[in-house]
DNA sequence: GCCGTATCGAGATTGATTCTCATTCCAACA
DNA sequence: TGTTGGAATGAGAATCAATCTCGATACGGC
């Protein structure tokens, strides 16, 4: 049962904050703006207000639940933090997120961060492509 | 002269336009606002009204002449377009920028990407850190 | 089951950015 | 070099995402 998963980081387990939760796990493969989870809840007859989501997810940053992420357009994106890093694969099309980790990525980060006289602190890498799926893969624009 | 940039643009060469060049000129290494962009003008005593800084920059940027960037912040920050792909690394004290490219992590994003199935468009990678002055580098946090 | 406190919801508010429209400027031409 | 039409500008209104306020409500320890 999730409602650990919220007391474990120290938030009551309300019924707003367990169905944002449950919403953010059915969509592990993409990352949904606060705009976007309020749909999703309205889609199954749950009824949240709007500022509700945003302090929630907001809530759930600060607990190290999500990870909040400002992609192309500037907005922000939530996604479930699995507790490893890794870097991101978005489908331009679909939206269709791919984690990876490349180990010889990262190396060369903190070596162009060092001859640059810079201690890294963090990163963000986004690849942005089509997926393999048929509507993706071979549209034109 | 840099009227002629912005007539090869297709852009007529307007005082308020000119003017938001010679900014962009002036900053080459960091990146700017639009925010920044109007104080900077407003030091220099060029009043000019925010939204034809906003529009301008938009124009820069379907021109070709400057590039639109989301850092961490979300919030739209440009630079002057070199004509080269570069990533970044950003002093997260004094918002220094500098630019980079290397071989190895460029062909390594379209190895993955292709291992995922996903045909690569663009890329961005950003690196946070602190630089070299005495005021970043030893800061707590 | 009851109570004190944390949480919620609705609407107001903020801050960045864009839009509207009357006024002004640019550049081609007389 | 003055005229003129269309493009560009500026001020303020409008929009959009995100946050704040505050009275009403639900959680969970007793």
């Amino acid at each position: 049962m999730q409602s650990n998963d919220l007391k474990d980081a120290g938030l009551k387990a309300t019924q707003p904050r367990l169905k944002i939760l449950s919403i953010l796990e059915q969509n592990r493969d993409r990352h949904m703006s606060a705009e976007d989870v309020y749909r999703a809840l309205m889609d199954t007859g749950d009824d949240l207000g709007l500022a509700t989501i945003y302090r929630v997810l907001t809530q759930f940053e600060s607990a190290g639940l999500v990870i909040r992420h400002h992609f192309a357009d500037g907005h922000a994106v939530f996604e479930l933090d699995s507790g490893e890093h890794h870097d991101h694969i978005v489908c331009i099309d679909c939206g269709k997120v791919i984690e990876f980790v490349d180990n010889t990525i990262e190396r060369r980060q903190i070596r162009i961060a060092k001859e640059h006289g810079f201690r890294l602190a963090d990163h963000s890498l986004v690849l942005h492509g089509r997926c393999e799926r048929r509507d993706c893969a071979h549209r034109k624009r």
